[in-house]
DNA sequence: CTCATTCCTGAACGGCGAGTCAAACGCGCC
DNA sequence: GGCGCGTTTGACTCGCCGTTCAGGAATGAG
């Protein structure tokens, strides 16, 4: 335990490098899209050498991708961790509307998020490999609507008899493609847009008034 | 006349040079994807050299974001043709719903466009030009949305107070998130659902029920 | 036919960026 | 101190692709 606690003080602590590198693709990626995202970008924003990178990832298409899926992985640990501060269904399905909304709340770039979604999307649609992970990604978003429906139909906050496995299609795409409307055309359909329509399709089709927090 | 049929016979007819290769690049663009375009496909798809892709566009760039737009003022041109087959707005709203669905109608190769729209999110996220562009386009797929629900609300089809508009963002978020959904993930959201989720949730959002073909 | 203009070609240029590699560095261990 | 291994560097190679260009072919006018 010493031996490890020098050695994580030392070098750069162990296997963190290459979350480091993921972190700063990611950060690249976001600022300057995928397509124009070179490994000396990466590098420079890591303080490191070209060299380097390549020595933790065997070629940029892989280190892209596996940048792609951890900065997802990072925005759905953020999402988890919110959920679970409210028991509440409602407060929760409204919470994670909250979170999707583009730019609206200071303290989640979002924008940043959303932005990396498009990006999977259009990799997705020719690398199997992105293809299978978005797979998954896609599957944890629809879940997490799902899971709230179920949850709040136990509990009796929902109406019963509700499909929650639809509503997580019809919620999650309805944002989805809120979301792209805000990003690129923010001034025909704003965020408080986005906030609103988002709420009011939900209630609409849970069958109850959903409040800004649990009301 | 006459001087004009000779000309149109001999060379390839005047100013279509620069449309053959705006289809050509939007080909090439939908197999490929947009980062992998090269000139000399497109040249190639063409059947012509590189050097005259850029005789017609003054840089690649340039291009590619006019094979873009091209590309989808052809599908909307389509769209518009078909809903003026039928005057009901019932039937039309859902004819452009079965349009949206990728995949659905052979005769209409629908990934593709949908594929070109991703490129498109993804170019206008950093490209003003593309962004500019994007935003006409985007304007035009709601108002065709919001342009049937103003027709079915005058011809009595549609409740009264409805708001027109607030259903076109409604309406066209679900169709573009549903897409993706499809797109990319097509064993777990198949166009079947698609079809069914749009059609329920536009009824249930307009309030009346919406069935196959004008029924 | 001749000339001017427009259209078209394909070779050549130039820059850029991914990936390689030999050498240096630092750190723990004997 | 010196050895060895994992880490880091940055210069170099190499292929690719957008763009240029000098010239050739087709076309239409007079």
């Amino acid at each position: 335990m010493a031996k490890a606690r020098t050695k994580a003080a030392k070098v750069p602590p162990k296997g963190d490098r290459r979350q480091e590198i993921l972190a700063a693709a990611a950060r690249v990626i976001t600022d300057r899209g995928l397509a124009d995202t070179r490994i000396q970008d990466i590098a420079e924003t890591c303080g490191v050498s070209t060299g380097l990178i390549l020595y933790y990832f065997e070629s940029k298409d892989r280190l892209l991708v596996e940048a792609l899926t951890y900065a997802n992985d990072q925005f759905y640990l953020r999402l988890s961790r919110e959920l679970r501060k409210n028991p509440a269904a409602r407060a929760q399905l409204d919470r994670l509307i909250e979170l999707s909304v583009p730019g609206l709340l200071p303290e989640f770039p979002f924008l940043d998020e959303w932005a990396l979604w498009v990006e999977i999307w259009v990799r997705a649609l020719r690398d199997p490999e992105m293809a299978k992970e978005h797979e998954v990604l896609n599957r944890r978003w629809r879940r997490s609507i799902a899971d709230i429906v179920r949850h709040g139909r136990s509990t009796g906050e929902f109406p019963e008899g509700l499909d929650a496995d639809e509503l997580g299609i019809q919620v999650g795409a309805l944002i989805d493609g809120l979301a792209i409307q805000v990003l690129m055309d923010h001034s025909e359909v704003t965020p408080a847009d986005m906030l609103r329509v988002s709420r009011d399709v939900s209630s609409k089709l849970i069958g109850f008034v959903l409040e800004p927090a649990g009301a």
